[in-house]
DNA sequence: GTTATTTAGCACTCATACAGTGCTCTTTCA
DNA sequence: TGAAAGAGCACTGTATGAGTGCTAAATAAC
């Protein structure tokens, strides 16, 4: 359906708010899903994932947490999905799964092309670029991947 | 898991077929199928739901089929998986279902401006786009999207 | 060193969306 | 009149997503 998963959006939405916390202090689960009213055992489960992923790191026992390892500005998008829904594959030929019709498939050539470019979309983006968004900050990135541009070149 | 659905690519191998075809005539699901080797049912259930949305015409009978009714270089990429699949939403609060975390969402604004980039994507890529690539002419479309670019706006 | 707190690990269940199929009806041409 | 082809309807099986329960291991405080 091209739609991000639950797990992602819980995971950025605890990314965002580990990040906004004091640098070093440890937050734990319970804590953060008073904040963000998220099921208490799947978020941990998502942290889990992320924690073994070495973007945050974790400490037991009271006073015990998770807290930021990986700075926000160099945590893309595409990393926190690919560790909490599996690598972006748009196009199901560029998963390991792969694809029955490779051999004859004429659009094969097409759909990597769109592939890539959301995959560039997703690499681009940032947890700090995430929060900063929410923040007022609105980027100017609309003459960006313009819809059409891309033709004019190809034509040519 | 943010992958197209096989209804779509089904859908986008027909046309790919379909507008290679002499303008004009038209082409029966059961040729269709014997080129492109899909589930006979489905792809035509796919066929079945462009014509309702006036992408191709069919006629019935001895002879009937499908033709192409909007022309390749008009027909977006996005326009077809909305079709195929219901229209691209990325961040689930844009969907008519929305989303519960609404209210407090720190990442809305910040999802909303990667969903948007994403649905670009989409809408500039045409049947045509799709095609022409399959067809060894590479278009130049690296420098556009660059992964880093926006982020040199945004943070000044 | 016992106890309370908190993450780690494991293994499920339930809901939804995706993929695919069967049968009948209507239209159309020969 | 009969064969060909799309239209309509309803269903089944499978995969993925979403969420939960319980136990073990680590850590800090008492
Ligand atoms: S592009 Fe062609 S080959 Fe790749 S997954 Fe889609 S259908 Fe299969
Ligand atoms: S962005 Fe926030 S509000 Fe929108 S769907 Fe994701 S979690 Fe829900």
């Amino acid at each position: 359906m091209l739609r991000l998963t639950k797990r992602s959006e819980y995971g950025l939405m605890a990314l965002a708010f580990l990040a906004a916390q004091e640098p070093g202090v440890y937050t734990s689960v319970r804590e953060i899903v008073s904040r963000l009213g998220t099921p208490r055992r799947l978020l941990a489960e998502v942290l889990k994932a992320l924690s073994q992923a070495k973007v945050v790191e974790a400490t037991r026992g009271p006073g015990g947490g998770y807290r930021m390892r990986t700075p926000a500005e160099e945590l893309s998008l595409s990393r926190v999905i690919a560790i909490l829904e599996g690598p972006v594959n748009v196009a199901r030929c560029a998963s390991e799964d792969g694809c029955d019709f490779q051999e004859i498939c004429t659009i094969q050539e097409g759909i990597a092309q769109v592939a890539d470019r959301i995959k560039r979309v997703l690499d681009g983006y940032t947890l700090a670029d995430i929060v900063r968004a929410g923040s007022g900050a609105a980027p100017v990135l609309d003459q960006l991947s313009d819809p059409a541009s891309h033709q004019d070149r190809s034509v040519a």
